[in-house]
DNA sequence: CCCACTTTGTGAAAGATTTCGCAAGGAGCG
DNA sequence: CGCTCCTTGCGAAATCTTTCACAAAGTGGG
């Protein structure tokens, strides 16, 4: 089974079907079918049961699927089953809104370190992780073994933090930063842009804008 | 020129393309070149030129494209040049993070109401917007006529937030709870899910280490 | 056991997106 | 002007992704 050639659209999806998972399982169902975890994904089920199908055949016919069951396949498909150590760089709004989104600690991504370059908040704690100066951002990294670097600093500041994360080893990082980074093509990179996301739903806006206008005007002809 | 069929990539991509001109603008560049645009954005230079090519000709061969001219027809295309009117629901971390990214309002999307629940947060300032609860929610987006709704709630809360956004009269929604939401398909939603963008991360860094694995098990045999 | 019904897994078809390749337009130089 | 060097715009080809459609398995009732 080739990792590699496994569409990005397919693993945000198999993301996406273990929040459906947890959740039937909370409902403490057993079972699933392909249509009915399409339908709370908000996907076709033909998709989910190809989306599976690259992994492996986890359904029994006529049945369907057993909850805790793809829910632990699924997981650990995607590496879910250990934990990851992140050090997140930028003690802003954006890093402060991460570090307190405590679902991610729930789900294996544990900040151990936090980075910034202003004097004024290096040397607070949050919870009892203690803001340390960005100078020591490769010893430190290195002393704990992190695996993900979390970048939340300004656009600025984001390809120098990013350089000294790879420097210090890193083998992915997320980059909140809305800009595009360089990094080796064996470090893993994840954006996150909300500049993207607002424009693009700009776009639909004045989409659907141009689409009603014509309609009302198609009315008052007839 | 049909709006609707463009692909969600495309649009995309030309809100990457804003970013790269506005910065060479700053550079003081007049033209640019499918390629070097391209470079800077990541993509290949046919896909520039493809992706703008939906929407005309804004270059001249042999010398490649005017820098202002060109983000001006991308904003123009992509509905930048005009302000949308935002209410952001939910005070909490990720909301200060939103509410705080000036960035946003410097392209013309403004927060202009703020809404919770929790009464300990209801009637503080932030910056000269209160913060209301949510029970005013619509008829203050009626009142303000708010284009853009923020779902910056608990998972547990966003549905119920969507619906009142949708009963009030928004045009789109931005949602930043990790969960599906159903809206009537007139309107636009868009989701940002840092969840998804870890555990993809995760799935990456797990199939680099099967990778890198395999290679070293390789070169011990040789 | 038979029949009606359900559901998976998967090739093959359809559809969407990206890349290729090149004609045609334009700049610059001698 | 003639020649070289760039670069766009775009149809066509290649690639990637999703949907279709159905055989094969499984359930349950009589």
């Amino acid at each position: 089974m080739k990792l590699s050639r496994i569409s990005d659209s397919t693993v945000r999806r198999l993301s996406s079907y273990c929040r459906v998972l947890e959740e039937l399982d909370r409902e403490g169902r057993r079972m699933v079918s392909s249509k009915r975890l399409a339908e709370r994904g908000g996907v076709s089920s033909a998709q989910v049961r190809k989306d599976l199908s690259y992994f492996g055949s986890f359904g029994r016919r006529g049945l369907g699927y057993n909850v805790p069951r793809l829910l632990e396949e699924i997981r650990s498909i995607m590496g879910l089953n250990r934990t990851w150590r992140c050090a997140l760089v930028g003690a802003g709004h954006i890093g402060s809104a991460l570090f307190s989104y405590h679902d991610f600690r729930r789900r294996g991504f544990d900040v151990v370190a936090i980075f910034d370059n202003a004097e004024a908040v290096v040397g607070q704690k949050w919870e009892d992780c203690e803001i340390q100066n960005v100078k020591k951002l490769v010893p430190e990294i290195r002393r704990l073994g992190v695996d993900i670097g979390i970048v939340a600093t300004p656009a600025r500041a984001a390809q120098e933090v990013a350089d000294l994360m790879v420097e210090a080893g890193v083998s992915g990082i997320l980059n909140f930063a809305p800009r595009k980074l360089e990094v080796p093509k064996e470090i893993s990179l994840r954006n996150v842009n909300m500049t993207i996301e607002l424009e693009s739903l700009s776009f639909a806006l004045r989409a659907s804008e141009t689409r009603s206008r014509k309609k009302r005007a198609v009315s008052v002809d007839e």
